[in-house]
DNA sequence: AAGCTACTGAAACAGTCGTGTCAGCGAGGG
DNA sequence: CCCTCGCTGACACGACTGTTTCAGTAGCTT
């Protein structure tokens, strides 16, 4: 009785024991319905129907509910690093003067796209829920999104500026404004608004040192 | 057969109709159960036997489910608008020197203390929640909550700065910065890094203009 | 042909959910 | 005394939850 791949946590092997075809492929089809639906009420049955399937083999492929949950989030994080490897890359060797003000600015361009809102909304979500059920399937999904953030932000820090306390002040204070302007725009679809407020961020941070 | 009170939307008078003792005693309780629960997964018999009660009568007194969350939720809205009241009344009549980057500061001493953690936690689960589900109990908060801020924000700006697209980024920008900082707090509760981060905003806010 | 592996359908399990029904309580006013 | 008003307990209803059991089926390997 094979039953269970569930995709352990790393048995010694480096990389991952297969996904095979069908898992992939039913949690892309999951994932697009998470999109759409949320995590909140995600629940089998009504999934499963959705995306052509059956309760009995998302337990078969996932373990069990928490299993898809985490693959989802997993997924859902795939998205988000895809994006932030993809603005790591830029910084070419040697160079400098890479300033946070232009970073703020492109990312604002990619958050603020229409295309993505289903996605932040997700991650949305799940932030908000790793922080009041810190246990379960959304365990750390919350911190685990600041660390990514703060250090692509750091890479494209100036060398001289990335160290101390005040380099860690700006990178913060960098996906703050990008954060908090982000919840804005999904509260009130006020795209003008908020693109203001991002841009004005920008001068500043480019202005005052 | 008197049956539901369920506060309902100002039946033409200005008042709601008496809220009665019990009614107010019980919604603290469940108030105070939320706080530490979180709304997610809220369900009445788990509440009701917290809370000394029964599910008949959280029924009897809210209407339903949705009226109790939806209490729930004013009253978490209660607490912040008691805040930014407060906020309100600072600003004497003729004073024109109030800058954001004061208010920014204020205001974050109040978001970081570690008191308001669970009611800020649960504001952020009702604020991705009606993201999520624009319909039903938690229909528009999040978009209420930007209102309620942007709009004391203005109150706090120099009144040659109020008006225009201009003012507006102003606010946005002191508003997101907060709310991310507060994200930034919630998930990794590093107090020096965040507040250091507002501290840094509060300067650039300042310096430029 | 046999056997193993990956996957699937149908049905049932026990539990929880929100809600409704029917009755009954104590207190205050006529 | 009785009758209404605000509140409450006990219980059951139907719907839905995640999960399990048993029984397969299609394909590849030996």
């Amino acid at each position: 009785m094979p039953e269970e791949p569930t995709t352990p946590t790393d048995p010694a092997s480096s990389t991952a024991p297969a996904p095979s075809a069908r898992h992939t492929e039913l949690l892309e089809a999951a994932y697009g319905y998470a999109l759409e639906h949320g995590l909140a009420d995600l629940s089998l049955r009504p999934l499963a129907t959705a995306i052509g399937s059956s309760p009995r083999v998302l337990m078969f492929l996932f373990g069990n509910k928490d299993g898809l949950v985490r693959a989802l989030l997993a997924r859902a994080r795939r998205d988000e690093l895809a994006f932030l490897d993809r603005l790591g890359e830029h910084p070419g060797p040697g160079e400098d003067d890479h300033r946070l003000a232009d970073t703020v600015e492109h990312v604002w361009s990619w958050l603020a796209a229409a295309e993505h809102r289903p996605l932040l909304r997700l991650w949305a979500e799940a932030y908000a829920r790793s922080l009041v059920e810190p246990d379960g399937a959304w365990a750390g999904f919350a911190r685990a999104t600041v660390d990514d953030w703060l250090a692509v932000l750091a890479s494209h820090q100036p060398a001289r500026e990335r160290d101390g306390a005040a380099g860690a002040a700006d990178r913060t204070v960098a996906l703050a404004v990008l954060r908090g302007a982000l919840l804005d725009l999904l509260a009130t679809d006020d795209q003008v608004r908020t693109t203001d407020a991002v841009r004005r961020q920008a001068a500043l941070l480019r202005g005052g040192l």
